[in-house]
RNA sequence: CGGGGCGUAGCGCAGUCUGGUAGCGCGCAGCGUUCGGGACGCUGAAGUCGGAGGUUCAAAUCCUCUCGCCCCGACCA
């Protein structure tokens, strides 16, 4: 490709709308615009690296034996309605009305129409294993599309899924996919870490994520170095630390004026705040409701989420806790009436706990579970955190950053059973098929590449998936026998198959150069009288700094050879 | 949905408070000089100032409504 041809051109100035690095450099660098709030319009140079990313993954889905094909972008209403899942996407869901007033879907995702392709195609133990996948555009309209492609509401995605006679198939498929995963990450250049994930609104059991380390990743990872053990913050467990404050004592109401947060309750009794109990107010899927956690910790809202089974949820407002009887700062899980309460299994990791007495200015000492309140469900709401203690051995817990660039998920056969997708076994017995789901966001994994690898002159592209692999760069000057040698170089590189960006413009070396910084093309050949006059070419590679000379003899051969030793 | 910010040439911005000829830099087009890390001179094209309504002799500027975009939060695969 000629440079002087190439449509979307390098930007000296960011366009202010830029926040994040790769978004910057994706535009900078002519690869990307926006059309509007969470959608992108990919120029020849970023589709370029878009298609050789999906190549890499089609390489690996193919390898483990998965088929491709194509689903529709336009899914029927009913079928969400037989899944029951636009509850869980709710808003997110983009839909249509055709001229028939017959309701549509675009997409989100696909399991629903796979699992009713799966109901007509599979009747059979011998149909199974099977893994199919493509590589399609989802619609979901997020509440906030961010960062560039990081987060935007129409996006390319591989998605797979896997079809199993019983859970043993499905952990298998779930794990052969996984490793594909980490096959394609690790082509890519990309280091990434499989954590334990919640499966949200795709539902299902077990669940991981793919994450690349970022600062300005979404996700928060809680992880241990000692052994290993990693989680999504949303769904990270932690090892509660006893706080027993000794056999239980008789209630006793004490008066502390003004002291509404659970820091001034507890320096101002001089306890630490682990031996008081905090409450939180919700209203789930409009049900007031009411979270008593131990005042150290923080409520998970996943994980409430989960233990409620709610599909909604946010903190009540201030007059639906007065409208419950509630008294903010001195609330109590004491003595309520009609409200639903949610306790986290860390209050019954002590004794006489100090917690309000709905009362304005008072406490109670020595509150103990169960002794002095009832409770309607209790499990694990809290929100790990850095210095925890590791669930698994006992090391202490860091945090930090990650963007997600993978999800897979054990969905079982939730949405065989609601859309009878089934399969006779060997004793011909209808059984239904056991299921899994594995997502991988294209644009994501181009923008995360991007956040990993560049400096400050521009992208570096791991050579795989560089729009172009060679960047010929003739500095002629006055000299018109460069630009003649320089076409024909050109022409013999392409001879060779080697993807050539030919800057063909009469432009300054500096322009030149920041330019094939920019673009973030692997090898750089630089052409120039001084070079010209030794028959040699110069040859740099995009992330070293110092650079080779080659003999123009031969030169396409040599430039193999120098892909092959990378 | 809550909070903050911004819409003036392809991009980055000034002008708005205090109403009076729409400007600067980059980029773009032409000519010439330059040529190993974003050169220089001259000439030139390009904006219904996001949109609608209002106030006024006069609106980019004041008022009302509206649309769009970004950031933080909520939410989210």
């Amino acid at each position: 490709m000629r440079l002087s041809r190439l449509f979307g051109k390098t930007m000296r100035q960011v366009p202010t709308e830029a926040e994040s690095i790769s978004h910057q450099l994706l535009l900078r660098a002519g690869m990307i615009l926006q059309e509007t709030t969470g959608v992108y319009i990919y120029l020849p140079l970023g589709w370029r690296v878009f298609e050789k990313i999906a190549m890499v993954i089609k390489q690996e889905m193919d390898r483990i034996g998965g088929q491709e094909l194509m689903l529709p972008v336009l899914q029927p209403f009913d079928l969400w309605e037989r899944s029951g899942r636009y509850v869980s996407f709710g808003s997110s869901l983009f839909t249509v009305t055709d001229r028939r007033e017959r309701k549509l879907v675009l997409g989100p995702t696909h399991e629903e129409v796979i699992t009713e392709l799966a109901h007509r195609c599979v009747q059979s133990y011998r149909d199974l294993p099977l893994l199919l996948y493509q590589v399609q555009t989802k619609f979901r309209d997020e509440p906030r599309p961010r960062g560039g492609l990081i987060r935007v509401r129409e996006f390319a995605m591989k998605d797979m899924y896997s079809f199993d006679t019983d859970e043993a198939g499905l952990a298998k498929s779930y794990e052969i996919v996984s490793q594909a995963y980490k096959v394609i990450y690790t082509r890519l250049g990309l280091p990434v870490q499989m954590v334990e994930a919640d499966s949200g609104a795709i539902g299902g059991k077990d669940s991981h994520e793919f994450m690349v380390i970022a600062d300005n990743g979404e996700d928060d990872i809680i992880s241990c170095p000692a052994c290993g053990y990693s989680a999504n913050a949303e769904k990270a467990q932690s090892a509660k630390v006893d706080e027993s404050g000794g056999l239980p004592l008789p209630l006793e109401e004490i008066a502390t004026p003004g002291k509404k947060m659970i820091q001034e309750v507890a320096s101002f009794l001089d306890i630490p705040a682990s031996r008081t109990l905090k409450v939180v107010f919700y209203s789930a899927d409009g049900e007031f409701t009411l979270v008593v956690i131990r005042g150290d910790l923080e409520v998970n809202e996943t994980k409430l989420r989960n233990i409620l089974k709610c599909s909604e949820l946010r903190l009540a407002t201030e007059s639906e806790v007065k409208g419950a009887g509630m008294i903010t700062g001195f609330a109590s899980p004491l003595n309520v009436r009609n409200v639903k309460v949610v306790a986290d299994d860390s209050i019954t990791l002590g004794s006489n706990f100090v917690a309000g007495a709905n009362k304005e200015g008072f406490h109670f000492r020595n509150v103990n579970y169960p002794r002095d309140f009832h409770v309607d469900v209790m499990g694990d709401v809290t929100l790990t955190k850095a210095g925890h203690i590791c669930p698994m051995c006992g090391g202490e817990l860091i945090a930090y950053r990650g963007i997600e660039v993978g999800h897979v998920f054990k969905l079982g056969t939730f949405l065989s059973d609601k859309f009878n997708a089934s399969f006779l076994d060997r004793d011909g017995v209808s059984r239904p098929l056991v299921m899994g789901c594995y997502g991988m966001g294209l644009g994501r994994l181009l923008a995360a590449i991007v956040e990993q690898k560049h400096d400050d002159k521009g992208i570096i592209w791991p050579a795989l998936v560089a729009p172009y692999q060679v960047y010929l760069c003739p500095l002629s000057g006055s000299d018109p026998k460069v630009a003649s040698l320089a076409e024909e170089i050109y022409g013999e590189l392409q001879a060779q198959g080697i993807e050539v960006l030919f800057d063909d413009r009469k432009e300054s070396p500096g322009i030149k150069f920041n330019d094939a910084d920019l673009l973030g093309i692997p090898l750089r050949l630089t052409l120039s009288p001084r070079t010209v006059k030794n028959d040699s070419i110069e040859a740099k590679w995009r992330w070293e700094k110092q650079f080779q000379m080659l003999p123009l003899e031969n030169l396409p051969y040599s430039v193999v050879q120098l892909f092959q030793d990378i």
